[in-house]
DNA sequence: CATTCACTTGACACTATGTAAAGTTGACAT
DNA sequence: ATGTCAACTTTACATAGTGTCAAGTGAATG
């Protein structure tokens, strides 16, 4: 069996195990999900910061992230591409929760860890500057709002916490999530007159 | 030295070792800071979570938080709660960060941790629940809201994970969030024409 | 038949929390 | 003056999980 073989094999067994064991993903729970030994999945991948980086990586290139947040640059106006954006990074959440999970307890102890997270979440920081800057190429910004503030609300309104929040913790649903985050980020970045339609 | 004083001097130092260095927060460290051996803050605190529930307590004690919470209560209508209590909430959360920080990363591996944060979230909701309902009662609250939906939005707006991302991701001055956080909870929960004035 | 690759086994270092036991120091009571 | 008690100190060790090290196995390849 090659190296590369495993190594994808590590990567597909440890996004499982983030996803439905999020309290039991040491090393070693990962290694024997994959059925080799500790020490093996160490010579693949020397630290836990590593093999979480690839695990993302791997999501992103397997769910084809970043395909699916262009769908938002086809988009006509702005506001179509709010909706996009809103309907693609919200759905991509429940897949890679897991991996934040893991990724964020790691901030404090890892450096490298923590970097590779803010790097993801500046991805979405520069979808959502994009969807921004959009509305306000149509004139629809909210006449008091900075691109940058716009920016700011709309990034926080989607991180995985508060989608944790309202999804976990509040019992709604994926679509409901959507839905209303949309209707949130309408209202809070959009002119009354523009928002409720 | 009495145990009590000693017990206050150990909350008192370890509040300020979790404000000050986030990342330096080892049992170890608080001990040093407080000037007594590990094993002397064993002595009092038998574990680091019930350190950190007992400062969590203490802060609250000589901050007065419900204090400051039910200033809200004693507001007229139900805007006004909600401007209370999100400059009440809102201006307390800077002050029990680094608390949040350290609590929170021991949800993973502590219950009775876990268990402590949770409480005090259910707290917080409580508290944006009455102003909801306060809302609701002057028939102001948005006409396609459910009580439970309003509460579960302005309860997500105002986690100390947003202010986090919003104060120390995004540069916002303290005040610059609690007004536009008003103004953000003010266009989800009300009428268009109640929202902007 | 030797080499090499992908692995295994077992031992150990490190960090941080938490436990255990014996010793020190000062105050106070008789 | 002496004994006792409370509040500590020092030292040592257990445990969990990550990460390192070294020697060994077994199958495929040249």
């Amino acid at each position: 069996m090659s190296s590369e073989q495993t190594k994808t094999r590590i990567l597909e067994t440890t996004w499982k195990v983030l996803e439905t064991r999020i309290d039991k993903n040491r090393m070693s729970d990962i290694a024997k999900a994959v059925g080799i030994s500790r020490q093996a999945l160490y010579l693949h991948y020397p630290t836990r910061a590593e093999l979480l980086i690839a695990t993302t990586k791997y999501i992103d290139r397997v769910k084809k992230v970043n395909q699916r947040l262009e769908l938002s640059r086809a988009a006509g106006s702005g506001i179509e591409r709010l909706h996009f954006f809103v309907r693609a990074w919200g759905g991509y959440i429940p897949e890679i929760h897991g991996m934040s999970v893991a990724l964020r307890n790691m901030r404090k102890n890892d450096k490298a860890a923590a970097e590779a997270w803010d790097d993801r979440m500046q991805a979405v920081r520069h979808g959502c500057q994009a969807v921004v800057r959009a509305i306000a190429k149509d004139g629809k910004l909210k006449y008091d709002l900075s691109e940058k503030i716009a920016t700011d609300i709309l990034w926080t309104l989607l991180t995985v916490e508060n989608w944790e929040k309202l999804v976990r913790d509040c019992g709604w649903s994926q679509s409901d999530y959507e839905d209303k985050m949309i209707g949130l980020a309408r209202i809070a970045l959009l002119e009354p007159k523009e928002a409720t339609n």
